[in-house]
DNA sequence: TGTAAGATCCTA
DNA sequence: AGGATCTTACAT
């Protein structure tokens, strides 16, 4: 019988880019969360945001506060923060050292449902982790996950698009759609949120 | 110390 | 269209 190996971990390298070249390469990639007993849980990127220097819509667009410091960090290094009171959101620290940036991770299409979530919810199960702060709640993620290296072993890492996937993309199959990014007040008209056309996990289209 | 706004989501 | 809910950032 055939065996597939899983595809290659992503590393700090890989992402010392800029954001706008990071974030739609990252849609089709694998985001593992590996829980504190183990478990490990498993969701496809399908929606992607870049933000960056000059963007008045990057957390550290005015200057370095204690949130959002770690955006100054290495590539590689995930950049937590909580939005609105309720809603956690993830990012993976982009480009070099002293260059803030990074790429907010907007849905997630999961593998498998995670024990904890409620199978009588109306919620369908393409729709759990539709949107920045609902992968987030899927996933337990919170501000406790913050400047934490994304390597494999630790509670969150990247594997690289597997054959099938960047083969659906180069037959044309499936396409990724760039778009602007979703509710700002500043920034509004830089295009810089892709995701995977097709795709009912999406937060949204358009 | 006060205050206004926010990279969201759900309900009506 | 509006409310939940509270941290953060910046002004005073």
């Amino acid at each position: 019988m055939e065996v597939f190996d899983s595809p290659p971990d992503i590393d700090a390298q890989w992402l010392s880019r800029d954001s706008t070249l990071v974030a739609p390469d990252l849609i089709g990639c694998t985001l593992v969360r590996q829980m504190p007993d183990g478990t490990l849980l498993r969701g496809l990127i399908v929606e992607t945001e870049a933000y960056g220097l000059n963007d008045p819509a990057m957390h550290a667009y005015r200057r370095a506060t204690a949130r959002n410091q770690v955006m100054f960090g290495e590539p590689g290094i995930t950049y937590v923060y909580l939005i609105y009171g309720i809603y956690h959101c993830l990012n993976v620290v982009t480009d070099r050292a002293t260059v803030p940036s990074a790429v907010l991770i907007r849905a997630l299409q999961l593998e498998t449902m995670p024990d904890w979530i409620d199978p009588q919810q109306q919620l369908k199960p393409q729709r759990v982790a539709a949107g920045p702060g609902k992968l987030c709640r899927a996933f337990k993620i919170d501000l406790t996950l913050t400047g934490m290296p994304l390597l494999p072993g630790q509670a969150l890492w990247l594997e690289h698009r597997d054959f099938q996937f960047q083969q659906q993309l180069d037959q044309g199959k499936s396409s990724l759609v760039q778009t602007t990014r979703i509710g700002l007040t500043q920034g509004i008209d830089l295009p810089w949120r892709w995701y995977l056309s097709n795709c009912a996990a999406v937060s949204r289209k358009g």
